[in-house]
DNA sequence: CCAGTCATGTAAGATGTTACATGATTCC
DNA sequence: GGAATCATGTAACATCTTACATGACTGG
């Protein structure tokens, strides 16, 4: 249910193609919210055929090939706004990673932490990411971002900001603590083989 | 995928039943993997049916009712441990609370915070249990680790015990560094408004 | 002219959620 | 006798993953 909503929200930024939309969520969006191509096409359909979205046939190329330009219609906004002001039902994660961790006395002591070094890198290169991501959304730099800020009275500018910051300093500090929880891993195997 | 393999660690502390199973995944592996109960009965047959458990019909009442208890077969454990022993895939998290966080500014801000004291208090009870948790692993009380342990060179009880705390310790410091995200996001709030 | 990007999906299957459904047993 | 617990699901639907599929356009 959240995807078509981390869809409106993207494109409150600005009106994007499909393929614009799966780029982003390929990158600062796909932070927040991962889905793929076979996702993401369907569920603008369907918002459009909602109307929740407009999806406007812009020209491209030389042919008469047209690419959909989708768009966040005023009850888009409504809905999205309702869903930002509805109670959040309790959220149960379901990380694989404390799985293994809990039982990583069944793997082989090589495998376990080949498994934990790769684990250190992605949140190691996870972390670089975010904290690129949040210094572009602090200095303005963030395309996206800066799009939607041209649309708004330059005094709501600082708390949109702030928002957005927000939410990216929560994720960097979970990666940090997830990081620091895989480095104690690993002294962990090494302490007992 | 992982939920077999949830079900199969589990079951490798003692044999039980569908019901015992249910509850677990209310309470300790419910920390690390939840499912409801129309997800786990069927998964329990299915893994009856592919060798990896064994369900045994025992009396139960005084009429000719039985309960299925269920215990892990030596290919259970085998395809467990191949599993611990397989490279994990990336893990993409969906947390619907950084979109949330991220986009606050369209919110009420009444509801925004109301949002955020019920993500606080939510943050603040799971890290309650999962302390209490933890220390039930460190001491031996907790009934599963204890059953499992007695069917364990005693050697090996003290690296057991490592990991099944370390997994905690994870999802204990994850609570933590939400939690402070929370609290920090209701100064942000009181800042703004 | 060829590689990379832009553009847009379908189809099948796995997994997870929500709601509903039923009855025995045990303990007070 | 009644409430709580034990026991076990089905059914419908929503969501997500994985694999496959196709072709035009752009820049070097």
């Amino acid at each position: 249910m959240s995807l078509r909503y981390a869809l409106i929200a993207l494109l409150t930024g600005r009106p994007m193609t499909g393929y614009e939309v799966s780029k982003r969520f390929g990158a600062s969006v796909g932070h927040v919210w991962h889905a793929p191509d076979s996702q993401i096409y369907p569920e603008l359909r369907r918002l459009e055929s909602e109307g929740l979205l407009t999806g406007e046939d812009v020209p491209w190329g030389t042919k008469a090939r047209t690419k959909t330009r989708y768009a966040v219609t005023a009850a888009g906004e409504a809905a999205f706004r309702e869903w930002m002001n509805s109670p959040a039902s309790p959220h149960h994660s379901r990380d694989p990673a404390y799985l293994r961790a809990a039982y990583l006395d069944w793997a082989d002591p090589m495998k376990a932490r080949q498994y934990l070094l790769s684990q250190k890198q992605f949140h190691t290169e996870r972390l670089v990411v975010l904290e690129a991501t949040r210094a572009m959304l602090a200095d303005r730099t963030h395309p996206v971002l800066a799009a939607r800020l041209e649309s708004i009275d330059e005094a709501e500018h600082e708390r949109i900001i702030a928002f957005r910051t927000y939410a990216y300093d929560g994720m960097i500090a979970r990666e940090r603590a997830d990081l620091k929880w895989v480095e104690d891993g690993l002294r962990l195997l090494a302490a007992n083989d």
